[in-house]
DNA sequence: CGTATATTTCAGTAATTACTGAAATTACAG
DNA sequence: CTGTAATTTCAGTAATTACTGAAATATACG
């Protein structure tokens, strides 16, 4: 890794990203290209970035093109300059969002079309007892994580923040819930 | 890959989910194993796996040494009988509460040390307010998920299916307080 | 102990994935 | 158009990761 001057706090953050990228389907380039975005103050062209990494010019094309295909980064230009710009979402909120959405439309959605179809196959009703059930808590799951996923996506980011800092705590009110139809007798 | 006397349902299902095993950081043959475990009745030694899946013995051994290690499988003994036979715990939610402490504990706790290391080293008041402003933040954004999940975590499972299909719903709360402390005035 | 069976280790190899440099393509100013 | 700078493509190669077979080690039973 030659010729790197990022300060050493952008270093250790950019390495440990580009590791992080690497276990995210992403690789280490990849990884370290959005750490350096992420940190970066202006947007910076693909020039900036095989600088600040020390990796070849049609490496960082590449690795632009990926995150674009996962809609992590914006394009911006400059007036009286054909270059192009990156610069990361400035709301971080947005970025999570973002990989989650990508990461559910790679893995979760197909995994989730592909039990449906199991279920559907003539084949199903004839498998043992067991494979059926685990099939269908499966889907179960990942139908209650997804649809709990779209609820939250809808929910504005302040309100998010307060659903998640209730936490358990929002248990309460199904506690007090049970108590009361307990109780009184209600269903 | 050669002999896979799988019925069709199964087949599709450890296809899948090694592909899906190799994304989430372990490698095909490991997710096509714990599929394998996943969908069986009952415990199975390291040559059922090997002529389920058609892969070498050396390969199997590995694979369950590594879901040994992810502490996805569970070891048995039959007796009479000393091979090790191997299944996978019957409740899926304690498989995903499993999984999910892994990579928490691989990648997360790991990413939070680090920046929190990075906020007490000497540089990092001089570096940028941009750069200290995203490392804030990201670090406010993970303890903010890491402690609704040790919330949840200790929440029992009917309860949690209880919150998560409330999702949004939740909000309403929320929403009470909201206009009841505008109308009333309180803080 | 000795032997039979089960499991692990590991060096070598295969397969996959990442990266580079050169050539091709695109974009645009004159 | 023409020329120049920016970007992309891609074949070849490097690096990494996965897998195998043979040898070594462990386990348990007589």
């Amino acid at each position: 890794m030659p010729e790197m001057n990022l300060s050493s706090i952008h270093q250790k953050f950019v390495i440990h990203f580009g590791e992080m990228g690497a276990r995210w389907g992403m690789n280490r380039t990849v990884g370290q290209i959005y750490a350096v975005l992420f940190l970066s103050t202006e947007a910076l062209c693909a020039d900036d970035l095989v600088s600040a990494l020390g990796v070849s010019r049609s490496n960082v094309s590449m690795g632009l093109k990926e995150l674009q295909a996962w809609q992590l980064v914006r394009l911006q230009h400059r007036p009286n300059d054909r270059r192009e710009f990156f610069a990361t979402p400035s709301d971080l909120w947005e970025i999570v969002r973002t990989l989650i959405d990508q990461r559910k439309a790679r893995e979760i959605d197909p995994t989730l079309t592909l039990l449906r179809e199991l279920q559907l196959e003539p084949d199903f009703e004839q498998s043992d007892e067991h494979t059926q059930e685990r099939i269908q808590q499966t889907t179960d799951m990942i139908e209650l994580f997804t649809k709990w996923y779209d609820d939250m996506r809808a929910v504005d980011v302040e309100r998010l923040e307060q659903l998640l800092k209730l936490g358990a705590t929002a248990q309460r009110v199904l506690d007090i819930k049970d108590k009361v139809s307990k109780a009184g007798g209600l269903k």
